[in-house]
DNA sequence: CGATAAATTAAACACATGTTTAAAATTGGT
DNA sequence: ACCAATTTTAAACATGTGTTTAATTTATCG
């Protein structure tokens, strides 16, 4: 037995854990500080509140991949000709990089994403976007330039679209995972289910546009 | 000021309306019965319990939304060749029509959808499978005559990455359309959202298959 | 009309939540 | 070893939740 850990990174494991299966306002103080093997009030102690802790356990992973991300675009820009499949192919190592902070961290990090987008509070979205708006500007530009055809507000909405069926596809991985088990009796990990994802996105995005429904 | 509507109808819009924007869990009683201008302990009398409310808000759209849709299906299915578009396109009269339920009734319906797929009780999953396994299973079965090229099991994920990308779109896309509104300064409303979403999920779908990472 | 059923209401219930308090335990530096 | 600062702890607090109760009002119909 390890007692090595901090309270405070014990807090933090056991936060995104059960905010990355069951969401921010669906997990309770007392289920992590029960999972966490802490007391309750070290929480606010460490922290000072529910919401300081979802900020921390959310920077974790952004302070790790975003910088990551952000070099593997800045990289591809310098590329005469780009593909929206070679943009999206700079996700796939910054985010397996965030097996350093857990072993599951890909999909935990994409499911709290999903949450914090999906919470209507938009705190957390307006501070990824303050915190890293450079990154999603690079990223939006880096699709517009591999989809010339598209205007700027198709590729904004199409965009979403990816933010939409990746963070669902981790969301609710885990059932899914088990259907796909029953159904086709296949086993597929967090990064399959990636592998597959890219294509699709990749796919969707260089759809024609259409004018008329 | 129409008094009409029976305390019940007043319960279902009021929650329908909530549960949509902010979920089911995160929508307490007493929001519902207040914006319903009721009493509290009517919906304990009238539904039973909130879960049974929930159920049926959604039934009140599935019941119609789901035949409509199995209607249209059935209908492709006569045809000789089929694309991807086509059964997408089979979405989009369905979801017109619940507005006979609620002006803003498909955004609605596929928000519900959108909360019930991700809370973790698959609860209501299990039901809406039990209940319209046919429907989808017909949809699957379109999708891959549509794509032959593709596994049975890459036809599943990619429909779920589809949902992904659709409840998702609708779920933020108040928030979106802000977005959009103050970057390119255009009004979408929630029908264009989905005239621009059926190309990229199409896209997204016809996409060739891939074997390595 | 009057009796019976249905619906509405205010109040309380039991429980779970995030947060705060104040005392106890532990740690770190000289 | 000792004092001061930090950390941990148990308990209580204030608030919000879904549900239930029992009384009252309203509607139904012979």
């Amino acid at each position: 037995m390890a007692a090595r850990i901090s309270t405070k990174d014990k807090i933090l494991n056991a936060a995104e854990a059960l905010f990355a299966e069951h969401g921010f306002e669906q997990t309770s103080l007392r289920q992590i500080t029960a999972d966490a093997n802490v007391n309750l009030a070290s929480v606010n102690y460490h922290f000072g509140s529910k919401k300081a802790l979802i900020q921390a356990v959310i920077a974790r992973y952004s302070s790790l991949f975003m910088p990551a991300l952000d070099a593997k675009l800045k990289q591809l820009q310098s590329h005469p000709q780009i593909s929206t499949r070679e943009v999206f192919d700079c996700f796939r190592e910054p985010l397996r990089e965030l097996v350093h902070i857990n072993k599951r961290g890909p999909a935990i990090y994409l499911s709290l994403l999903g949450y914090a987008y999906a919470e209507i509070q938009g705190h957390l979205r307006r501070f990824t976007m303050q915190e890293y708006g450079d990154v999603i500007l690079r990223l939006v530009t880096l699709l517009h330039a591999a989809n010339p055809q598209l205007t700027a507000e198709d590729v904004f909405w199409r965009l979403h679209f990816v933010l939409g069926a990746t963070v669902f596809a981790q969301v609710s991985s885990q059932a899914l995972q088990e259907i796909a088990k029953a159904d086709f009796n296949s086993d597929v990990s967090a990064e399959d289910i990636i592998d597959k994802l890219i294509p699709f996105i990749a796919g969707g995005l260089d759809a024609p546009h259409e004018n008329e429904i």
